[in-house]
DNA sequence: TGTACATCAGTGAACGCGCGTTCACTGATGTAC
DNA sequence: TGTACATCAGTGAACGCGCGTTCACTGATGTAC
């Protein structure tokens, strides 16, 4: 018979605290500085006891990603459920945008998911994918889901269809067709592209210049994914 | 009157050997995992002496990013050199390609340059930024000297022109107009987005399958760069 | 050409640091009777 | 309800490691006369 259940809420609590400080820890030096001992210090308890917890670093590393996912994942699908479902393009915006606000909000995050990867430790996939494709999922799922044909830019040429099927397995989007899975991913690609230029510095220092960037990037998605169109990107 | 020189060729010498040995260490480590230590003990050498050929493990970072902007920067011009100079858009595929080569051949160099910032350091601008820029400026060299109009996207609405005179100046190339600006921005984002994504291990691992997104990537940047047009990528 | 002195490259020991992880331990929480 | 034992969270010391950097030193290279 459960007396208290002392210990149990005792360990939640740890948990929850290690993940907080964690988190912590990463937003001020990065993956790469994160260490098991400074979290320790910053949580009062010795280094080993973490050990109860968390089986090293890596599964601490493992951990923050998951969690930086679920935080990312979290705010693009609320903002993108905001929008009317017939919105297509709203939704798009909604997605890039909250995608961009959350990267620039947490930048160590946003390097531990989309820049290098951290020397030493390689994520391991059946913990990370589920959360990890959040975002992707969604923009698939509004791919799918557009009733209009997909642009087919006349510049693209197709790859032949194995080479495509091949794609379209690696993104996890089997039942996609070429035209749109391309595009889609080329969408991808430069938002990530443009939000990395911007938090890595790869064109001088000001931030605020490149929010011109960022939008252009936005509307050059919104025509790769859904075609020339009156509207305009806000 | 010099007797022999033989102290200033061994430094020469040190200094080489250094340099490449530094390379092979990012090479195998990459940056944050690259100590001063090490190197030295590569090279046979006690840790101390390396004091004597650079201020310490800061300097080697900037000496790896100069000489890895240089190797690159190498590459791509000889490679968009060797494009007849009338091909404006075979010169683009051909920065676009080599760049892509270089970067697959040198991952952690890449990652280095174009990945998440080194925790701790920072570049020192006035060292980095003439190798930096190398292929930025053949691009916007290439952008300035096309007779042919810029292709003005229809889905791209120009901000004022004080935010486009800021950006210009922040790439600098101030003299650019605002559509070939964006244009050419949005090119070079896609291109460094598609390898990043390739390399960084974004979409999964399975790297060939990557090659028709690149290809995709590079056909959209010569739309964005020169419109549409018959001649398609190879 | 030869000698006395100055320069400087490289050594090796040492500094203090923070790291991940192990392990025997203690004291509190939980359980069986 | 009370006692005897089992479980387990957290401690603190210790391990071995590699790091960046300093410093007094040595011996070879260079220079002035």
């Amino acid at each position: 018979m459960r007396t208290s259940g002392t210990r149990e809420r005792r360990r939640g609590e740890v948990n929850a605290a290690l993940l907080a400080t964690a988190k912590k820890e990463l937003a001020q030096v990065g993956a790469a500085g994160l260490s098991v001992r400074a979290v320790a210090r910053e949580m009062g308890m010795a280094p080993s006891a973490l050990f109860r917890y968390i089986s090293g670093r890596d599964e601490l590393l493992t951990l923050l990603i998951v969690d930086a996912y679920d935080d990312l994942g979290d705010h693009v699908e609320a903002a993108e459920a905001a929008v009317p479902r017939s919105d297509v393009r709203g939704r798009w915006r909604a997605i890039a945008t909250s995608f961009h606000e959350w990267s620039v909000a947490n930048p160590h995050e946003y390097a531990l998911l989309y820049g290098s990867p951290v020397p030493q430790y390689h994520a391991p996939a059946d913990r990370t994918t589920p959360s990890g494709t959040r975002v992707t999922t969604l923009l698939a799922a509004l791919g799918m889901e557009d009733p209009t044909p997909p642009p087919r830019p006349a510049f693209l040429h197709l790859p032949d269809a194995s080479q495509l099927r091949d794609l379209a397995l690696a993104a996890d989007v089997p039942e996609m067709e070429g035209e749109r899975l391309i595009s889609g991913l080329l969408a991808w690609t430069t938002l990530v592209g443009a939000v990395s230029s911007e938090l890595f510095e790869q064109l001088g220092e000001p931030v605020a210049r490149l929010d011109t960037l960022f939008a252009a990037a936005v509307a050059l998605g919104e025509w790769l994914l859904f075609g020339a169109d009156g509207r305009l990107p806000a």
